[in-house]
DNA sequence: TAAACATATGAACAACTATTCATATAAATT
DNA sequence: AATTTATATGAATAGTTGTTCATATGTTTA
């Protein structure tokens, strides 16, 4: 059922012509793709990652140690209420852990994973 | 203007009483932070990342190497304008390159950080 | 040059999300 | 016990986003 195109090179048949494509590349990359649950847990992961205010609770909380939600509301310049919501999301996400004391609240990192991932994204956006 | 709740330890004064903050913890916060705009393009960069179509694309390109859009509406069971659609996204985050042969257009990684990142995430979620 | 094909794109819509507001909970202080 | 303080949370809302549908663009083939 597939017709190649051309074949001048030996691995350039994935061509797609009349809706038909080559078996062998679609084969190769489902075969070596991670499962439908395993992407949506990176996609859920990354989302996580891809707001503003997250990022910055990350990056405080790096750089603090530990810090407490009105701290962090004061740094981010946000109400308690939004950062507590973003709190809750990272906590679900197991980014963040925390230790209450009395009344008050303490946020720290949760896993040596998080600053790994900021970085190799910051080199990312800071290339050109 | 800060009252220090307790001091039994010394590094433990970031605490939070009536809306004044060990301005140490804070001031350390905020020289350490990235500029406003590098944690925009951050966030921005992880928002992208954050959608299993494109998740899904960017694993399928580095198993491939290379691939048309059809190839890729095919194995992703996606519409082609889907897809299309998805593609300019990654491609104006310079996440993918493309290459045109005739009508058809070859999308690949652009980015040695991409898979580099992809792996980080994946270790995480992989984790507990 | 007309038809077929691969890809791109604008508009519309539905689904999702971050913030705000009001209020709840729980601990400490008076 | 009553008040104050720190944090959490449900509901409402405004803004954003992914997909679909229709169509446009540009290339190849007949």
């Amino acid at each position: 059922m597939v017709k190649s195109r051309k074949s001048k090179e030996k691995e350039k048949e994935e061509v797609c012509q009349t809706i038909e494509i080559h078996p062998d590349i679609v084969k190769k990359v489902q075969e070596n793709t991670p499962s439908e649950e395993s992407l949506n847990k990176l996609a859920e992961f990354f989302k996580i990652m891809g707001d503003q205010t997250r990022i910055k609770i990350l990056y405080a909380l790096f750089n603090a140690g530990e810090m407490c939600v009105c701290d962090i509301s004061y740094v981010l310049g946000k109400t308690q209420s939004a950062i507590s919501h973003q709190l809750r999301i990272l906590r679900q996400a197991k980014l963040v852990k925390f230790r209450k004391e009395g009344k008050v609240v303490f946020y720290s990192l949760n896993d040596e994973h998080v600053k790994e991932i900021l970085d190799v994204g910051y080199s990312h956006i800071k290339e050109e």
